[in-house]
DNA sequence: CATGAATGAGAGTTCATTCAT
DNA sequence: CATGAATGAACTCTCATTCAT
């Protein structure tokens, strides 16, 4: 118990909750430590501040989920099953654990601005799938950003949609109909 | 009267910048003071505080950004020509004044948690136009939710995609694409 | 009153007095906003923080007494009466104003470091009035910082007896006999 | 026993170190357990807290340089030799150990004004020497406690300047010169 | 009426000290 | 007995808001 283990994933899964519902600025370092039931020194034996509290989750999370769905995406043969692949990802994270869908992928902290190339990153992945079923003349010629910026929206639009109650039910539930719609919406002549 | 307005205008404009720019929470009276000219005392002959700034801010122009969408919409027949004239209305307000977009459209602020279902609003616009398409049979059948979702998400995910410096040029240039895309995830057997 | 001076000089006057009696580092802003029964916060419309509060205090009054010995120095012929004259305008310093004598040539705050060589500096005149007196074989060949160093010594090691209560009286009653101990360590040969 | 004595040696070296470098206020505890490789719960069983640290620190030294310079003086005869002899003690001191001279003579924690006058103290070692010379009519008559900061004050501003890097080489290179300086400055009419 | 000095609550952070392990 | 996690008070600093001038 005086490892500090505990105390860290408890902070960790408070911040997370509080950092989505009331923003990274609207949260305190008080908030954090009040809900978590640990003093606010406390929370700097374990993270340089709050800064580096939120740069620490977000990485690691971020970078693990990039490299799930990388996966999910190499196993899939073909554009067409590579969305699949990936939307059912990203449906599996909302589902999984909703809060930090909103965390990595629909929150505004400066996170995004701080991420080096060199680091995984979920909107290269898709967008490297996509340019090579480009490449491969799966799809017509599209700019790839583009592309990338139309399956995103489908997905994070839908999954903000069903945060704020407009759509009801499981994402994974919609999985099937989000990747067709990104396929119909990349294929002009199907 | 006149010095009234200009000073009024000169803080909205400023505003809106450092909102966007450094969020809500992040900017200041202060630094709206500073920038706008004005010292921080005379923002609250104007205002009542920074909330309701913001809120002013928030609600006048959205409001008035729906009304336009809806006339748009109105002075076009069928779902698809519709889909032309609002993702046009987004590019074109996107490409006139990028901050005022940014603000309305994709900054977190809380605002719109506060909107009663009573005010116009972009969103429900769009649903209301998808919806009677449906009900048209001008496309198969969908949740009109998730048809809103998807349209909302390739036109917003797009103009991010463009802040961030991913995609370049202006959103006009792209919105026949654009349409197109929403047209075509909306119509599974076009 | 709501112009700033009077407010001003009174954080002044009290955060010298506090400095020099509990040390820079052992001196809160608080302790300093409730003697000058201010509010903290007003002491940052004033001075960006403690390190400026203490740096602008310091080198304003460091600069200005440089100026005033380099004014008496100037005034006097031959290093024998330079002395006298500089001694005497430290001593002068000590009995109209001794926490500011305190704070400018006893306490360890790290100010002095900061300074630039451009800056006026009460050491370098003494250095440069010692020297000159050296290349005028008014005093037999010495390195010009041991002189100085003698000098300041003799100087403001009386003064901090004086502070420490083991000497009575003004400074200024004794600086004739200081400024003469000066000149005797000076000249070996007299 | 050994491992705690050890331990000892290496937390007041270190703890000397840093509060010489970065003042008392300026070190915190878990900077010295930092450099000493010591748990901060650990420096706790060897002192009841910071403070009992410093003043260890001091006290013990302090008394122990006190007893040194006595011994040098008492193998003196007549003030000059005397002087000969203590300035040369300070210069030693230096030289071996510029850390505790600091330490000891030069920073400002607020030990000093915890010395009880039971306690030795080189001040009133310098202090008893010139006494007596005083009264032996070796030098003419002079307030003992100005003779005494005259000898300090030579003394230890020509440490601060070599500290500073005003003055290089070692200080016993001085001594003879110091301490010749100091008698000149005793005696009006050698 | 505009100004900007002042307030005061609260933010992030530090640190000597304690104490469960 | 050593460790280092935890505490809690105190620190520096920020900022929306008020108000004397």
């Amino acid at each position: 118990m005086r490892d500090g283990t505990k105390t860290r994933e408890r902070i960790e899964t408070t911040a997370l909750l509080l950092f989505v519902e009331k923003g990274v600025a609207g949260t305190t370092i008080r908030d954090i430590a009040l809900a978590a039931d640990v003093s606010e020194g406390a929370l700097y034996r374990h993270y340089a501040g709050k800064d580096e509290l939120v740069w620490t989750l977000f990485s690691r999370h971020y970078g693990a989920f990039a490299a799930t769905l990388d996966e999910l995406q190499a196993a899939a043969a073909g554009l067409r099953a590579k969305l699949d692949a990936m939307v059912a990802g990203f449906c599996r994270l909302f589902d999984s654990d909703r809060t930090l869908f909103r965390f990595l992928l629909l929150a505004q902290h400066g996170q995004v601005e701080k991420l080096t190339p060199a680091m995984a990153n979920p909107v290269e992945i898709v967008r490297a799938a996509v340019a090579s079923g480009v490449q491969r003349r799966e799809i017509p010629l599209i700019d790839p950003d583009l592309a990338t910026a139309i399956v995103m929206g489908i997905v994070l639009q839908t999954a903000t949609f069903q945060i704020y109650g407009r759509l009801r039910g499981t994402m994974t539930a919609r999985a099937a109909a989000l990747s067709a719609a990104c396929w119909r919406a990349l294929t002009p002549d199907a």
